[in-house]
DNA sequence: CCTCTATTGAAAGTAATTTTCACTGTACAG
DNA sequence: CTGTACAGTGAAAATTACTTTCAATAGAGG
């Protein structure tokens, strides 16, 4: 499955004419190997350790070339960071978050997905995209 | 109900030992003759073109306090701007949202919400809120 | 009126992210 | 190979959206 985000990022890069670098080999080795919803922070600090040479700026401009070409996704939870997490082809999944420790599980539900189609097409709307969360206590917190 | 509104504002501002101002009375009022899903920029621009006297800072202020009144609720649509919509007691809704021309479509569907909890219980989360959003593009642009 | 203290506007401060810019490194052309 | 065009990089400055500070002002009870 890394292979496979890998392949699919040395495509996305050569079919748009950018370059293959050590930086990038390097950040996408750190974002593949990392928790699934991190955050550029996170990301950043965990790269520093192993390559002190990497700037901010790059991380940011890497996770972003990361989104595009589809072996990504932001992702925000309302607590002012910004996060990325691993996008599987033709997969797609929910959130469930807890607001006091910041775990965070995903889930997957084809009769939700379902609703929301007949939502927008009662609607007119051609969805692209959607994002459903929802915010609580986990079961852990509430011991 | 613009009346019901102003009337849990005034008795909010009363329990907690707040005073009732000018602007903040000017600020109701514009909020609740705003579109149901404004920004704050939206609102100061609004505001201001009748009284170049009110701050910025004394919207933002003013917003969080009608949040915690109840009255209204914060929501991020991932365009960058913290949004303000109308809350009335007892209601939830969901948004559709044109990635285009930025319409907001609310919608409810009672089916959705049970099927969430559902969710949450198989997970052993105690839900507080929850956030869905469609994005996509609405049918007056698609033709 | 007076006084206490909440409130205000302007400006400074924050936090996250983006842009600038001079330098560097990749990859194709020759 | 090797020159060279131009994509990529890091550091620092800039930007954006919002929050805090602070001195001045103004509600509201006495």
């Amino acid at each position: 499955m890394k292979r496979a985000k890998k392949q699919v990022f040395r495509e996305f890069i050569t079919a748009k004419g950018l370059r293959s670098t050590r930086q990038r080999d390097i950040i996408l080795d750190a974002f593949l190997s990392a928790d699934r919803h991190i955050s550029i922070e996170e990301l950043y600090r965990k790269l520093r350790a192993k390559n002190p040479g990497i700037g901010y700026a790059t991380v940011y401009r890497t996770l972003k070339l990361f989104a595009e070409s589809g072996i990504a996704r932001e992702t925000q939870f309302g607590d002012g960071q910004t996060r990325y997490e691993h996008v599987t082809a033709g997969e797609h999944h929910d959130h469930l978050v807890c607001t006091r420790c910041g775990t965070i599980v995903e889930f997957e539900n084809e009769t939700i997905e379902q609703l929301q189609a007949d939502v927008a097409r009662q609607h007119g709307f051609r969805i692209d995209t959607h994002k459903l969360e929802l915010y609580g206590i986990c079961a852990k917190c509430q011991r």
